[in-house]
RNA sequence: GGCUCCGUAGCUCAAUUGGCAGAGCAGCUGACUCUUAAUCAGCGGGUUGUAGGUUCGAUUCCUACCGGAGUCACCA
């Protein structure tokens, strides 16, 4: 915890000079600002500010109030931004945890045995006169601090919390614990520095809950997802369950990296920007390289590398990383996100299954401590083994039509009687697809695997070993959307080629959805030999979605990509 | 890209048929050495997303545009 250590004996009282008998109006009066032309970083005499920040067009008066607290500080020597760090020995979780009132309470007029030193954001702040309560909050929750003037000093009493200290700002504090009299576990601050000043005021929220009714209301809260995206870091500091939400993310990966390593898989990494774009069918991001004058792809997966790595020797390789996608956006797609690709060597999707039933369970074990989480309205159990139901015989279940061996003309009649649009551009595969979109991905809630899929829709999927027309693939879906998709991977160099001069037809045809150019390259590598093996990609993003219940992808990705601020 | 809804103070929201743009919280000034909605006494804060139009008068009605949300299309 303690990164600072021996910087302690050097902070006490540093940072207080004797304020001087300046008059109060001049703590406001600066220097003229020097032109721009007269500023230069070598002259080290120039104030810091070229203009007075406070006159600056479009700050509110809280802004302009804020500004005005700087130099107020400034002068009276507390440095509003100082460059040392601050010892902290203990966050907020632990010290509420530990306090023992037999243990740690302090006997009358004595200080309590139980220091700390912590920092954090000042979240709310109850003045009275000669003391203050305030409320830290550092990455683990809130604490609340007792700040007296004659345990913290009178000077910098005065000069910061009397006054100048505001909701938002950074600070450090040091003391012991105690309980108040109103029964809350609190730091009785023996030393309280600054660490930052917040300048722009943060809508903290504030919880009042009726005496009368028992009913809670929130002031100041956020609801404005517009504000949340584009001010992430405000979203962030205002809300710990967003923290939380990105806590356990970060959590879903290390699980996965640490379970797929534990198999001794290798993570490699292959290239984001292709010449030739492949392994799924989305339109790609066009960039260019100046030295080479190329023009480039963003990649739309990782498929086609790491398969090649396959063939080089690699018995078990995966990578998690961004693709790139120039789709529309949604609440279920953000143009790049995070994809798992996982190839193993010698194993078909059948293997695949296991795998993924026990990883996702793993995952959820390591978030939750249950296989039974809620999602939506639901509660889902990620306990294995997972129900398996192939394509077909969902689709029968759920439209009582047995689909299986029908011709493209008769699947279009049935997705008529059942009111799926059908156009002449569909072929067999997507009337397929369309109706197990309409009819069966929606009422899958618990985790389900749906196998063996078209060969037309999966160009990169070894053939059925016993049902003609078909791909040994599956997907998992969850919630009532795909998390996965898994095949045994087609390395017949042939049936390859064929398969792509198909998707090149297709194109022809006006199909924008199929895939791109004939990667020559990943044919010459698949004519080597590359061994059976089971492919997986999982879309990170979603899997997060579903593992933290969260309903939109932005709720799970930082900074989601949104149309820039200024109008334009 | 289509459709629907939304945009007013730092935040959340009001504003009658089209008639002086308000409240809570936040903020400011003063008082207050165990508060937690602190309390008490005062005070300020607005280009109503932008640009036009109708009107004596527009937050309100109309048009276009900007941004967001939802949904559909798209995303194997």
């Amino acid at each position: 915890m303690s990164r600072n250590k021996g910087q302690m004996a050097n902070r006490t009282g540093r940072r207080l000079n004797t304020m001087g008998q300046r008059p109060a109006a001049a703590l406001f009066t600066h220097n003229p600002p020097p032109t721009a032309s007269r500023v230069s970083f070598l002259d080290s005499t120039l104030p810091a500010l070229t203009m007075p920040d406070t006159l600056r067009p479009g700050l509110t008066d809280q802004e302009i109030q804020r500004r005005e607290s700087r130099h107020a500080l400034d002068e009276a020597g507390i440095n509003p931004y100082p460059s040392e760090g601050w010892d902290v020995t203990h966050r907020a979780d632990a010290v509420l945890a530990t306090y023992d009132d037999a243990q740690h309470a302090p006997a009358e007029g004595e200080d309590g045995p139980f220091r700390v030193s912590l920092a954090g954001r000042v979240m709310s702040l109850r003045s009275k006169g000669k003391t203050a309560f305030m409320h830290v909050e550092d990455a683990t929750g809130r604490i609340q601090v007792y700040v007296r003037r004659d345990a913290v000093g009178e000077e910098l009493y005065d000069a910061l919390v009397r006054k100048r200290l505001d909701l938002g700002d950074f600070v450090g504090v040091e003391g012991y614990v105690f309980r108040t009299n109103a029964g809350e576990v609190s730091v009785y601050a023996q030393r309280l520095a600054l660490l930052a000043k917040a300048l722009k005021p943060l809508p903290i929220e504030k919880e009042v809950v009726d005496e009368a009714t028992g009913e809670t209301r929130v002031y100041n809260e956020i609801t404005d997802k517009e504000f949340r995206y584009r001010q992430r870091y405000a979203d962030l500091a205002l809300h710990p369950d967003v923290r939380r939400v990105f806590v356990q993310r970060a959590r879903l990966v290390t699980t996965i990296r640490r379970f797929l390593d534990e198999r001794g898989y290798v993570e490699v990494e292959t290239p984001a920007l292709q010449p030739l774009y492949g392994g799924a069918a989305a339109r790609p991001f066009t960039t260019h390289h100046n030295a080479l004058d190329m023009g480039l792809f963003l990649r739309i997966a990782d498929e086609l590398y790491l398969k090649r790595l396959i063939v080089g020797g690699f018995e078990g390789v995966y990578e998690i990383a961004k693709d790139f996608r120039n789709e529309g956006l949604s609440r279920f797609h953000n143009p790049e996100f995070t994809m798992l690709e996982l190839y193993v060597a010698y194993k078909d999707y059948v293997w695949m299954m296991e795998l993924v039933e026990e990883m996702i369970e793993t995952v959820c074990l390591a978030l939750h401590g249950t296989t039974e989480i809620p999602l939506g309205e639901h509660t889902v159990s990620f306990a294995r083994p997972w129900a398996r139901l192939p394509l077909f015989d969902a689709l029968e279940a759920k439209t009582g039509h047995a689909l299986r061996g029908k011709t493209r003309e008769e699947l279009a009649a049935v997705a008529q009687t059942l009111g799926v649009a059908v156009d002449a551009t569909m072929g067999a595969g997507k009337i397929l697809d369309e109706l197990f979109g309409a009819f069966v991905e929606p009422t899958l809630i618990q985790p389900t695997f749906i196998t063996d899929y078209p060969v037309e829709l999966s160009p990169l999927a070894k053939r059925h070993r016993s049902e003609p027309g078909l791909v040994e693939r599956f997907e998992a879906i969850v919630g009532g959307k795909e998390i996965c998709n898994s095949f045994s991977e087609l390395n017949d160099p042939d049936d390859q080629r064929a398969r792509f001069e198909e998707q090149q037809r297709l194109k022809a045809a006006g199909d924008d959805e199929a895939t791109g150019d004939i990667d020559e390259d990943f044919l010459r590598a698949l004519e080597y030999g590359m061994p059976p093996t089971a492919g997986l990609g999982i879309g990170i993003d979603r899997l997060t979605m579903i593992l933290t219940n969260q309903a939109s992808i932005r709720d799970v990705i930082l900074f989601p990509l949104l149309r820039p601020e200024e109008g334009g």
